[in-house]
DNA sequence: AGGACAAATGTAAACGCTTGCGTAGTTTCA
DNA sequence: TGAAACTACGCAAGCGTTTACATTTGTCCT
């Protein structure tokens, strides 16, 4: 291994003139800089990660927590992260965060959260936090914070911290009147499931869309139209299953508040021999990859725009030095993907 | 931030008798490591990796590399190795290595690869390497030995490196020998295309294991019957589309390379208005979480268990310290798992 | 009882960088 | 033209551990 002392050698500055130089900091004349980074190129010298954060008190390294890592969304989310990190000189770190399932202890006593919030992320490995999703207990949010280092919540509200969302209450919304423009009134919601591992925020934030713009059309809110799940395809699929299996209710659309789910739907409608969007209408929420080939409707919510955001107010973060930002919340833009899974209700006769 | 120092003192002991006790090295005695771990947990004391790391030249990070995250396989295994890896106290650093879409370059001239191999790596933020489906080029290779670190592949054969992977042309003669024994004769495949951003070894072996299970059988290959696709769920539709649209072959069963294909071959069949299996029986390879939700047919390649395995060998190397452990290869199990998307033929008049 | 050996602990030298402070040399300006 | 203000760079003190080596203490033989 090269060290710094070597390539002072060779450039004939001492080392400190090299830290800075491959630093890029100024104070540095153009000449010499050159030089050093000649020098440095020529040895095939790399700093030393350990040493240099030793002594600076910086790692160059981002911790992403994530609930999920086998759902579209959540990988297209830390996929924008990764890239976003690495175009920045960053690493990421991932931590996964899944509670061990049938676990209904409080968060605090999973022995992977302990581990993470006890020690990982109190050795300083990481110079901030990117959380997605993430709800955190009291006792976490106080380990957090003892890290003085920034933090930036992503799709969750954490109190005390800057936060980066979508605006779920307006996309359901807009997912909503898009069917009642189409002239739908019997429309159905299949929410994401509230004891989900996720944040329970978000499914009832797009119910509340959900309602909010029934209400506002005139129409009124029939609580068996509402059914919720997994977030999965087959959760979709099921909840599909008995909503249109259910006698007391007609539905002629439905607003899932995922693609995935989404697609359950449009699946569970095939199954049952109603067209899509002829007996059916759909419309989900994500982006999702397949969204194009199942013709389905969307408000997409760019994740992989959404994991650079994050990353972006890290970064400004970090390096601005500010120790407490304004623990605000961003919205983050969203938009009406309009496909072949919604239509104008086809008039029924009456049964 | 407490320090060693502290902890020494509150244990009434050196820090160099901390550090030991700390690192659970024996040549501690009993009663002074437990005075040594009260005082540590009194005052909230965590090593700083920094400072370790710079000391002891281990960093207990380990890097993976991945090609892709937003499909099924690759998050699972990746699941499995960041598991694996928590449990033994280690980070998981990911880097994404897609290619650019569309460029033609060498991977060599990839600048997020080349920042990979060239810089990142080579700051010893790392104690190992696990390369999934990764395919270098001698150059980067090169790099990879310089690190003199351990390297293990996942899936894909890297020259001089151990490797863990499944039998692909087992499981392709197993897929296809599913359906021989089931009495079909007219078997079409469903490849990954081979210029794929992927190791390309592993769509010639699976459409080897294809062509030998025929042969064995004394069934003659027709390349008519064969097509390739990119891994999704849209891929397999569309070959599956063309394959049950040529007039030349008449296909009653189907083998894909992947769950995800065989699933874009359901829906393809379903839509073509052919049962599954009735009209026609569809395979997969994967063990895809929503195998069963499709009731598909599979070889189950247990990729979480895959991503737990890698780890193992990987701390296994880094524990040993060995520089050099034998590059060969070691296969991993997979089960065939039968549900309900195969069957046998249903006799057909001949048209 | 004396020496040899092992067990437990202490001493202090790395580990390889960053950066505050200081110093020459160079401009700038009244 | 002399002081003030920069600019570019060197010096050396850390940064917080780990660990080779030395030391102490106790145990076991003969």
């Amino acid at each position: 291994m090269t060290k710094i002392q070597k390539v002072a050698e060779l450039a004939g500055v001492s080392t400190a003139t090299v830290s800075r130089a491959l630093a890029g900091k100024d104070s540095v004349s153009p000449a010499t800089r050159v030089r050093v980074e000649a020098a440095a190129k020529e040895l095939g010298y790399v700093v030393s990660a350990a040493a240099s954060s030793l002594a600076s008190g910086r790692t160059r390294n981002v911790g992403v927590v994530t609930p999920i890592l086998t759902s579209w969304f959540y990988t297209t989310v830390l996929k924008g992260a990764q890239r976003a990190l690495a175009d920045s000189g960053y690493d990421l770190t991932l931590y996964l965060l899944d509670t061990n399932p049938g676990s209904d202890l409080p968060h605090a006593s999973n022995p992977r959260r302990r581990q993470l919030f006890e020690d990982f992320l109190q050795r300083k490995r990481v110079d901030a936090l990117l959380a997605i999703s993430l709800e955190l207990e009291q006792e976490e949010l106080d380990h957090v914070r003892r890290l003085d280092k920034p933090v930036v919540g992503l799709g969750g509200p954490l109190p005390g911290v800057p936060t980066l969302s979508v605006d779920d209450r307006a996309i359901a919304s807009l997912a909503t009147d898009h069917l009642i423009a189409l002239g739908h009134t019997q429309i159905a919601h299949i929410g994401g499931n509230p004891d989900f591992e996720l944040d329970f925020h978000l499914p009832s934030n797009r119910r509340d869309g959900y309602e909010g713009a029934l209400t506002a059309a005139g129409i009124p809110i029939q609580p068996l139209m509402v059914r919720s799940a997994d977030f999965t395809i087959a959760g979709g699929y099921d909840a599909t299953l008995q909503l249109l299996g259910d006698p007391r209710v007609h539905p002629t659309a439905v607003f899932a508040a995922s693609d995935e789910m989404a697609i359950g739907a449009i699946l569970a409608a095939r199954d049952l021999g109603k067209s899509v969007p002829g007996d059916l209408s759909v419309i989900g929420i994500d982006g999702h990859e397949l969204g194009g080939f199942f013709g389905l409707t969307t408000i997409d919510q760019h994740p992989e725009a959404q994991g650079r955001r994050a990353v972006d107010v890290l970064l400004a973060e970090i390096e601005s030095g500010t120790a407490k930002p304004k623990p605000d919340n961003t919205y983050l833009p969203h938009d009406l993907v309009v496909r072949k899974s919604t239509s104008s209700p086809t008039p029924v006769s009456s049964d």
